[in-house]
RNA sequence: GGCGACGUAGCCAAGUGGUAAGGCAGGGGUCUGCAAAACCCUUAUUCACCGGUUCGAAUCCGGUCGUCGCCUCCA
């Protein structure tokens, strides 16, 4: 199969072709950890986990490689910005290294709940220091970078290239670029590689131009080609990190050795709440944790996880998203559907007896898995892929309802396709479809219950009957009465 | 101001030259003691608007309007 992608380089789809046959190296640009995650981060992440996934369905052997920033992200640009994490351990009066710990934790426990794989390898920023001085001294001794008062810049000038990722000219920056209070630089675009630490700023580090700290881009270009080598296949990140993020990268590891960077640069696009861009300083932004037990102002409930990992996927990572409750509420409807039906092939596998498959539905699979391929072959087009899915499950359905019980080998291949499209690509299907609550007593329990109401049916005792399937309803267990039995299901 | 993306049914969302996928919601039906679930049928002569190219355009080109993003911290 081949695999397009959209390359934000060439503004073109492209084949993708692997540096090295079979494997591919990709660095997407991970959180600063200085707060809890919200949703851009979940969007950023799902889609970029569903793409992983796919090139491992693929047959590919993926590296991927996320980093930490756990130093160096300033609040602001300009040299009075203030490092990010080093705020956050003010204001909550603990250590700086508390903060990167506490919200690194945070941020796996949300991320392991929408069921993304975590990376390969997560390096952290304050970790690869050595690595970041010798960079920074290769391109000062290559004429591209030069030190001023114990901080070192690099010197956009030196890189005629410099522009070739965000589409910009040098000229056009230097016109967009504010009044700068910094002295130290020689032109307002370039930036910061080392910045010298003043009195009182605890995170440094020694260093040939005294104690300090790394810039922002320079740790990316490390930790990125470190692990993936030089060139490397894959840079991932959000739209918003284009500029000036990732020219910058580019431009550090380029001009020191001249080997390019990244081949194809993946951008997802961003996320706004009630049609409205989500910021912090808006006050509409919603955090992970927030949006699983629905404590915030703007939601009217709780959303499931992979409530929220379908609904991500149920657009395009190029496209932007828009979180509502009423988009949110029918993506929790269509995702139960679904799930709702693997659940009934998955009981009926329990009890099934053996026979050849139905060619019915074998030809079903055949024509949805390649539905399904074809759409993530073409620039990961998940919302395509969940169409097919969603066709295939239609026709499951009329499968178990055409009132012949499908055979084992029927209802397993049926299941293969749930577990490796719905599961191993999408990560939308886990093998444990509902809570389990109080295990075989429960089961138990609520079988008692269905026999007790299968009698008071077979007395034509109605009211008995309805009275113990509405107050199960009340309960959260749902009775369906097919032609096999009576099923019951958890509805919360 | 510069750069870029987008505008498809009540809502979400694919489709980038060949006559509108899928999901949610709605309507009708089948099944059921009644439900629920599921299935079947149905819901855009039309893709922001105006021109143009073409045998043919939601898809290409030009313009208008609108929304959003980046240019400054943000995934």
């Amino acid at each position: 199969m081949t695999i397009k992608l959209y390359n934000s380089l060439t503004r073109k789809k492209e084949v993708f072709e692997p540096i090295e046959e079979g494997f591919v190296g990709i660095y997407v640009c991970g959180p600063t950890v200085y707060g809890h995650s919200h949703l851009g981060h979940a969007k950023s992440y799902v889609s970029f986990d569903a793409i992983i996934r796919y090139f491992r369905y693929a047959g590919y052997r993926v590296r991927y490689v996320q980093n930490i920033t756990d130093v160096g992200h300033l609040t602001d640009d300009a040299d009075e910005g203030e490092d990010k994490i080093l705020k956050q351990a003010r204001k909550e009066r603990v250590e700086p290294m508390e903060i990167v710990e506490f919200y690194t934790r945070s941020y796996f426990e949300d991320m392991d709940a929408l069921n993304v794989q975590r990376p390969d390898i997560s390096p952290h920023a304050a970790a690869h220091i050595p690595e970041q001085i010798q960079l920074i001294e290769e391109l000062l001794a290559s004429g591209h970078a030069y030190e001023k008062n114990g901080s070192v810049y690099f010197d956009v000038s030196s890189y005629p290239n410099y522009g070739q990722l965000s589409g910009r000219k040098l000229e056009e920056l230097e016109e967009g670029v504010r009044i700068n209070v910094n002295t130290d630089k020689d032109d307002p675009v370039d930036f910061a590689l080392w910045k010298k630490a003043e009195p009182g700023h605890i995170m440094k580090w020694r260093s040939p131009w005294g104690e300090g700290y790394p810039g922002w881009h320079i740790e990316c270009s490390v930790m990125s080609t470190k692990y993936l080598g030089e060139p490397f296949d894959i840079h991932g990140g959000g739209l918003e990190n284009i500029f000036p993020h990732h020219e910058s990268e580019i431009a550090q590891c380029d001009a020191a050795h001249h080997h390019g960077f990244a081949k194809y640069w993946m951008h997802n696009n961003m996320v706004t709440v009630n049609g409205m861009k989500m910021g912090k300083s808006l006050g509409n932004a919603i955090s992970l944790k927030q949006i699983f037990s629905g404590d915030h102002p703007l939601l009217t409930q709780a959303y499931d996880p992979l409530t929220v990992r379908f609904f991500i996927l149920s657009s395009h990572y190029r496209s932007p998203i828009d979180f509502t409750n009423d988009a949110l509420q029918a993506a929790e409807r269509g995702l139960k559907r679904l799930h709702g039906t693997v659940k009934l092939v998955r009981d009926q596998l329990a009890h099934a007896a053996g026979g050849d498959v139905l060619p019915a539905a074998a030809e079903l699979i055949e024509t949805q898995t390649a539905a399904f391929t074809a759409a993530m072959d073409d620039d990961f087009n998940t919302p395509k892929a969940i169409a097919a899915l969603f066709d295939f499950t239609k026709g499951v359905n009329t499968l178990l309802n055409s009132g012949t019980p499908l055979s084992k080998q029927t209802l397993a291949a049926i299941d293969a396709v749930y577990r490796t499209l719905g599961e191993d690509v999408l990560g939308l299907v886990p093998d444990q479809l509902t809570a389990e609550i109080g295990g075989d007593l429960v089961d138990g329990l609520v079988n008692i219950l269905i026999h007790l109401r299968q009698q008071a049916r077979a007395n034509k005792d109605w009211a008995t009957a309805d009275t113990i399937r509405n107050r199960l309803t009340e309960l959260g267990i749902a009775l369906e009465d097919r032609p096999d039995g009576t099923i019951w299901k958890l509805t919360r």
